[in-house]
DNA sequence: GTCTATACCATGATAGAC
DNA sequence: GTCTATCATGGTATAGAC
């Protein structure tokens, strides 16, 4: 596409090494959470000096943003290429399902909740709003059909559902039923998925 | 009881400073989550210097454990008194109103998650963990009556029930639900016990 | 037991050489 | 753009006078 091949190529190698430094973000948002998750150690990970992360990133705010915009970047493509063949109740279960192996496998942040100083940051970040719209849409777009199909309840408004369902993939029940040890993953995963559809009851 | 009513006296007051120093603890707990609650915080709350506050209390970790005991023992002193003719479900339904209500005035802390550092303290707190567990086996002999009672789901472990009520007492769902401004407090905590116990569909 | 003042350390951010 | 070295801030914890 480039009319110079060598820039683009220096292009790409700042890509690679961005999204490194923010493979290495998320890993540490998802295992400290931002407050706790220091530039030190992202830097150490990533193999760079700390003053070299703060040429890409101009703060820690702005480098965590970064991360959860690539998060939610990831998290629409999935919704966008879901199978519009299931039911749309199925696909919502895919969405969390898919959240929650992400989780596992130690890659997805927790939700900013109001006692982060990371969430006033994120309400500051236009990129990551405009993600969050478009990810809220897709969904309540699919929380709707799931209701006209007869399978959620319908006294249940549709932003209750998308914050029930947003909220389960950060749900610490998943970490203490896995640290009981007595399940397999994909049995914690089916029984949060199976208690936030269905209940308890 | 005591032989020397001055010292009795005496250890009231004290025992009346603590507890307005755990008030304190117990609300920036709620409101800023464990690392983000400072010691100048809490002392300002109170309203006495920094150093008195370490005559009381050793540490941070040791202050936000007091904190967390006084309100397991709350818990578990609510429990006890439950009415014991209501239906099992009906009980569990409102311990976990019970806790909704104290959040949303300002004095439930959040659960202590992995991601905190909090959390390795309480595991070394042996009042901590021994009040946890005489919690947990009230918890678990109203959820086995409750499923004898034919209104929870056979395939469905205690624990899984119990992790999944209490992270329901902390789910960022209620926050949500509030800021959007639209629901009355009481909407919000039906809407939290009836998909906890019901679920979406 | 309360205060003021301070030691000590972790951390976000920067300076300046290469 | 990377590094080493450093600053500035804010936090836990303590010393020592009263």
């Amino acid at each position: 596409m480039s009319k110079e091949p060598k820039l683009s190529f220096k292009q790409q190698q700042l890509i690679v090494r961005e999204n490194a430094i923010i493979d290495a973000t998320n890993a540490l948002l998802a295992q400290k959470g931002y407050d706790l998750m220091t530039m030190d150690e992202v830097a150490a990970e990533v193999g760079i000096a700390k003053a070299s992360l703060y040429k890409h990133f101009p703060s820690k705010e702005a480098l965590a943003a970064a991360a959860m915009v690539r998060l939610l970047e990831n998290t629409i493509a999935f919704v966008r290429d879901l199978d519009t063949q299931l039911p749309a109740i199925e696909q919502l279960k895919n969405v969390l399902k898919w959240a929650l192996d992400i989780r596992i496998k130690g890659g997805l942040p927790t939700l900013p909740n109001e006692n982060t100083s990371l969430r006033d940051a994120l309400l500051n970040n236009n990129r990551y709003l405009n993600r969050l719209l478009d990810l809220n849409e897709h969904m309540a777009g699919l929380i709707e059909k799931a209701r006209t199909e007869g399978v959620i309840r319908q006294e249940l408004p549709v932003d209750v559902v998308l914050f029930t369902i947003y909220a389960r993939s950060c749900d610490p029940t998943l970490d203490y039923l896995r640290s009981s040890g007595q399940y397999t993953d994909e049995q914690v995963i089916d029984f949060l998925i199976s208690t936030c559809f269905r209940g308890l009851q």
